[in-house]
DNA sequence: CATGAATGAGTATTCATTCAT
DNA sequence: TATGAATGAATACTCATTCAT
């Protein structure tokens, strides 16, 4: 009984686990109203009752894999990485190279991007309680960066949070691209820097 | 009767624009699954049935968005630039300062390339007879200019498309961020040309 | 405009009407789980969606069926009667007759009784608000004749409250054979009455 | 082996009997439609699946909770009522006393009653094979007793069969009572008598 | 033409039943 | 046996499309 009664509950979270991972890939590529139960279900191979099993209804399940993508492991690496004794450059270096290459390995990586940068578009201008959320925190992080950029003459002028804001978006288009294209040609580290840094005569 | 059939003929125009635009940034907004016929025609400010009389369906409708959509204005305009006698990093300005105070003017403007590199996402990767769109044909041209600068050392090094292919990608980030948050703030037209151009020691 | 426009308020005033009898005619014999959309609608004569159109949903239905029922005209009539300077027996004898006879005629009187005190049931012990309603009314308006009839020896000594419930309990009882079986015998009017009477040796 | 054995069959039917009996008390209050298995198995508090090693389906548990109800231990003492050298009234007062007794002692009485009326308001007019059951026994055997009690004046005249669905049907009413609200006054058993007693000058 | 009520195919959700443990 | 997660047919509800006015 207890040993039963504990594989039961690891089933349970597995399952869990595994509608959310890949309601987050289908909903990241076609949106929530064009998500069907139906489909969902068939594409993660189970039956739609069991859907309704974990999750109250299509907008729960929607919701909670949008709790599910803020974790904050990318945070803490940016946030880590900001207060590293290493140039802003640098830094700004090191993450972009992470992060094209965590697009090109993690397959659920473009899938949280997108779906992150989505939901932040579906809010729209209510700016609500959304001070503390992954995005703005992510952007807090990476402006911090950017002033520290700014001082040392490596980093272009202008407001931090904007390009911030501006360089996450351009992670959001490749993984919008990732997501729902197939043949296309990825951006260089060198590229995805430029938005920030100021570049060099040859 | 002729003058008054002419009359009625001008009203059926103007009712199929009033549809075709409104459509359009509805569309743009919601995309094609989450938007609803009923709200759609609300939001027109007319009855359901009405938008039958000039659609044959919701599909059609969107399909007539998208050539509506696809006036080579734009393209035009670029094309005419990239044969322009001026160089081509000025000419890469001259776009950029002229699509940004689109963005700024034209309601429409951020609904078309919107919508267009939705549809594109959408086709997903059957690049079907998608060689000749809005879309390409306004790569090609941007790659041209993309080329000259490379030749005169003015522009970053790497695939022409795959540049042209993000500067257009930060234009439709920033569309996007037009039709759906109201408290953003726009790039500069410096933010935008540093996709394209080698940046120079202050 | 304005003539059409009354007449489509006109009609959908007549639509959501046939809806709520036909389906308080539908509960009353099948109960709220026993009652299929599907059914109810092809038992109407309209589409399942039409019924949408008028009730946000089955719950919604079938509360306002009950609202619908809570019409006074009984209440009114007893309570009427009650203060006809009349005998008690008298005022028993006339309500009795009239409401046999509202059983045989009207086809609603069956079903509005017994949904009334079926929805009685299902509240079960949460004697909530529910102390001005059709059934405590009449009730009330009953015991009140029992009273008098108490007081001139006409009708059997009792709690006035526990015989109302009594004499409705039976009028409840015949209404289910009405709504439910074809073949019965109904009641005589000295049936009803002696719930209350006390009878006298011929 | 075979103590083993036996006392796993007597572990089987012990668990039969439970089911069987809180499901008629589950049955009764919300019928058969308005029963979910999910619900019923958390009332009698087993798994689902528990329910279906011992009946074949829902509907078959119903019949079988139905054939439970139809022990004859109730027509039993009334056939033999109707036997016994005493007065009609006496034995409608026996009875009668009995049967409310019954209703406050015994927990599945009143279930058992509405059962079986609900059961004979389902199968509507269709008066099929229903010649020989619980329900029809009681009546005639009860409607022999009203028989004798015309004969020396002391029950109302009409129809036996009327008569003693009248009294039955009272009986049934005061079951939901019983199993649907908690505030309710029971009627006294001078109550149930007048429905076929002829009253007597105080 | 314009309307908006009506329709019914399509989609979300529930629940009786099965099955692996 | 007993369990409760999984199933999918049945049911509630939505929405693109039609049609009478």
């Amino acid at each position: 009984m207890p040993k039963s009664a504990e594989r039961c509950k690891e089933i349970r979270t597995q399952m869990k686990e595994t509608i959310l991972h890949k309601s987050m890939l289908y909903f990241a590529r076609n949106g929530f109203a064009g998500t069907k139960i139906s489909d969902l279900a068939r594409n993660i191979g189970i039956a739609q009752g069991t859907i309704y099993l974990y999750f109250e209804s299509k907008e729960v399940l929607y919701r909670e894999v949008y709790k599910r993508i803020n974790r904050d492991d990318d945070i803490k690496q940016v946030k880590y990485l900001s207060l590293l004794p290493i140039s802003p450059k640098e830094k700004i270096h090191i993450m972009s190279k992470s992060i094209l290459q965590k697009l090109e390995t993690d397959d659920n990586f473009a899938a949280i991007i997108a779906l992150n940068t989505q939901m932040l578009f579906e809010q729209g201008s209510d700016n609500s309680s959304s001070d503390s959320t992954y995005q703005s925190l992510l952007y807090k992080h990476t402006a911090k960066i950017i002033s520290q950029g700014q001082k040392d003459g490596s980093v272009v002028s202008g407001s931090p949070i904007k390009l911030a804001d501006y360089y996450w978006g351009v992670v959001y288009l490749y993984s919008l691209k990732k997501l729902f294209t197939s043949n296309y040609e990825m951006i260089s580290c060198a590229d995805l820097e430029r938005t920030l840094l100021i570049g060099k005569e040859k």
